[in-house]
DNA sequence: CCGCATCCCTCTAGATACTG
DNA sequence: CAGTATCTAGAGGGATGCGG
């Protein structure tokens, strides 16, 4: 990650992309609120995926891999037979939880604005 | 946009991933923010291609299209030879500023922790 | 039950070039 | 100077199958 294309390196300063290069995947946001509303509770691998419609197996492993990698969730694995598998948000992730919490609020209110305007082709009123 | 895959309609009471679609492209929240520390002024097209290190002609020319066609900025051409194009936020563009900034906020201040993490691959202190 | 590897397809975004 | 079209490489993400 983070690949530096050929000699162009952009500001190392600039954390804002390369959070939403992790964020901005195409589950990680829901996967986030799902552990978020599920507080203090904990959620089975199964269970996560009844809570995130459409996912498929391999992209809730892969996307919980790189949250667990990324310190935003821990994992805890009961050693049943068949053992399962438990996820929480970390104190890190839960604090990241809040400005999507923001994103997606704004998303709740203002998306049909953007649906009106992209029908009327940019019309003004 | 929004494609809906193959027959896979995923439920379209989620805002958030679509917001997330056209936000988390790769340039869109760093130009929303270029034209945000802009206000009250707007900017040019070579102006903006100054102050978005990295960005292509091509790039930066099709995300002022997007936000421009949901009505997230606004396009002033002024008829000169050669002519100039200006762009600004839309009181919904600038609304939009807030949970980016939100978001930008928490990267700076926490994606050092990430990295931190992410680097001791995920040992506990 | 859960994780990981493989294959494949689509979509993004970079390079380049032509038009107004 | 600004916008658009074409081509191509690479990443993201879906389906499936084996391993633990």
């Amino acid at each position: 990650m983070v690949p530096a294309r050929r000699g162009d390196l952009f500001d190392p300063a600039c954390p804002t992309r390369r959070l939403l290069d992790r964020v901005g995947g195409k589950w990680v946001a829901m996967i986030v609120k799902v552990l978020a509303e599920a507080e203090p509770d904990e959620l089975g691998f199964a269970e996560l995926r009844r809570r995130v419609p459409g996912i498929s197996h391999k992209m809730l492993a892969q996307t919980l891999r790189s949250l667990t990698a990324d310190g935003l969730a821990d994992r805890r694995v009961e050693p049943s037979t068949p053992p399962r598998v438990h996820y929480r948000l970390t104190d890190l992730g839960r604090s990241l939880d809040e400005p999507l919490a923001a994103l997606r609020e704004w998303a709740e209110r203002h998306m049909p604005d953007i649906d009106d305007f992209a029908r009327r082709g940019g019309t003004s009123p």
